[in-house]
DNA sequence: ATTAGCAGTCATCCGAACCGAGTGCTAAGG
DNA sequence: CCTTAGCACTCGGTTCGGATGACTGCTAAT
């Protein structure tokens, strides 16, 4: 069992030790905290923490680091979350709120998270799949060409090219786009993909083969969620860092170029309160075992939820990182929450 | 004057230099090429080097490194763009060729090219401006909101939220949706700015404010055209060559990120052959220093030229970079010509 | 013009000695 | 029982000097 002590020097390990990018020992804590005790004391406890591994020394004889585990109990136990300061509280309100349109939203967003967090900031798009169809618009590109936009009530537009066998006139493309309007307007996206498909099924004769090709466009539009896509900023944070990821940068920067595997680690990341922390070891499977995930889910009520976060070095920030992206978070779903 | 086999020894210089990332000195040279003479011949000719500025030795005696200059001469005279493998060829017919959409062949185009390269790629967005507008959408989103979207000949979708300070019912925006159509479709994009913005003087009394603000915004995304975007990828090969750059590799980051430096570095880059080489110090006021660009214009005839290119340490090989970026940038200018 | 030979330069690579931060342990004191 | 002072010990980091060797530039001969 740990002490109450033996914590608040965890604590000061950390603290120091994320300060500092230097094993910390008990005499440095002794100089920089003001516990009432002497040194041997502090070498006391902290053979404790490394009895429980929550610390380790990298040699014999130099201080010690927090281990991932160590980490852990700071996150869950030890951090203070200090909300920001009024200054930082108020560049959100300005730098977001002059953004009147979704992409330049979440744009603004993530570079603000990587400015107040100094390190690599990434948000998720929200997901399309409960949000209602407004509009359907066909626009005949060439003969055989035409572009399919989407139109969700909350503004997002999606658009896609699709390629007909054979030509398609404009007074035919204006029907269809009038009776697919009619089948999927105020459905949501995923409800509207089924409508769209069973359209299909039932289309008479003469325009068969453009409403197939149409509908089935469309629902995989309406299926396949921008949720899958990520925007990114602060990669300059990433390799400023870089001598706390041990040389393998490289596959953290791939990771955040492939998207996929950030997506899933999002997919991963529920917790109640809304923020959750992956430390180090614990996203080996994604190849990613020095790197820490601060991420917090933000959401309109009734839409499905999306996430915006941080990646950075396991010897990370915690409390300013886990501090900012909430309070971004929170802003988000209260802004997006009104329109 | 330079001799001939000087330069032929510059060039070997470059080649192995680039290959083994240290100084080259003349026993490296005799024993890698066959040059028909003694290393004190090539001794000689590196001393001619050497005094036209062309390579430079870091240490008293060390081999020699090319200059940025040695790099000029290097790849205005002497580098052989070999064309690329049959294999390579098929890559790029195959991986671009499945795409159907502008946005996927841009975003797959840049992979390619980072691979092809193994540098950072970077595609600017084709030019909007001399596209022709082929449908104006208006779309209500709220009371006091509405959507306009612009859609270009070549299937280009640009779309803005538009904030009324007065609420408009859908019957009027069908009207003024259409009245709207009637000025600028037909028209390039540089056109239409300036019709929609004459059409904002002469509006009619009851929908003067609505009218203005819609025609406003669509004028202003005609013009603010998408070149001014960037695609970026291969993000890792910068930092695995990082070393190659003096440690400021986080101004070069700094500077994709941004975006806005390569598009100015791009806009200086003309050159009669398509393909247009910076090297070092040339990007030095742009704090690039140590970094050069390769790129190539792309361009379907009658249409603003746009560029891809990739950008790198100094030491990069220029014969491979500028083979694989001009052969992407024709078959692009190719598939958008068909299109 | 080329080449062999040679002296000179200088980064790099050890190994030894040294320093000092920090530890664990023990014994004494509250 | 917890705390503390003292002490021996460990071991990474630094410094210094010498050996190594990859080059060069120069000179004289071919």
């Amino acid at each position: 069992m740990v002490s109450e002590r033996s914590l608040a020097v965890l604590r000061a390990i950390v603290q120091d030790y994320v300060a500092s990018r230097e094993p910390v020992g008990s005499k440095t804590i002794v100089d920089r905290h003001h516990f009432g005790v002497s040194a041997a004391t502090i070498r006391n406890d902290m053979a404790l923490l490394e009895e429980e591994e929550l610390i380790a020394a990298p040699h014999t004889s130099s201080g010690r680091i927090p281990t991932d585990k160590g980490y852990r109990v700071f996150v869950d136990q030890l951090a203070d979350i200090r909300p920001l300061t009024t200054a930082q509280r108020q560049a959100i309100e300005t730098f977001l709120g002059e953004s009147n349109d979704l992409d330049e939203l979440l744009s603004r967003t993530v570079r603000l998270v990587a400015q107040l967090t100094r390190q690599l900031a990434v948000v998720q798009y929200p997901s399309f799949a409960r949000a209602r169809v407004r509009h359907v618009e066909l626009v005949s590109i060439a003969p055989t060409r035409v572009l399919c936009i989407l139109i969700s009530d909350s503004g997002q537009v999606e658009q896609r090219l699709a390629e007909l066998d054979h030509p398609v006139d404009e007074e035919t493309l204006h029907r269809l786009r009038d009776r697919l309007n009619e089948v999927a307007a105020g459905l949501t996206m995923a409800e509207a993909a089924d409508a769209l498909s069973a359209e299909t099924a039932q289309a008479d004769r003469a325009h068969a083969e453009v409403l197939r090709t149409l509908a089935a466009t469309l629902a995989d539009q309406a299926k396949v969620t921008r949720s899958d896509r990520l925007v990114v900023a602060g990669a300059a944070n990433l390799v400023r860092t870089e001598q706390d990821f041990a040389g393998n940068i490289l596959g953290v920067i791939e990771a955040i170029e492939e998207q996929v595997v950030i997506l899933r680690l999002f997919g991963e990341m529920h917790s109640d309160e809304g923020i959750a922390v992956r430390i180090g070891r614990e996203n080996a499977p994604y190849g990613l075992g020095e790197t820490s995930v601060v991420s917090s889910s933000f959401a309109v009520p009734g839409r499905d939820v999306s996430r915006l976060g941080v990646v950075g070095p396991t010897r990370m920030d915690y409390s300013q990182s886990m501090a900012a992206v909430r309070a971004v978070a929170r802003y988000l779903s209260r802004t997006l929450g009104e329109s």
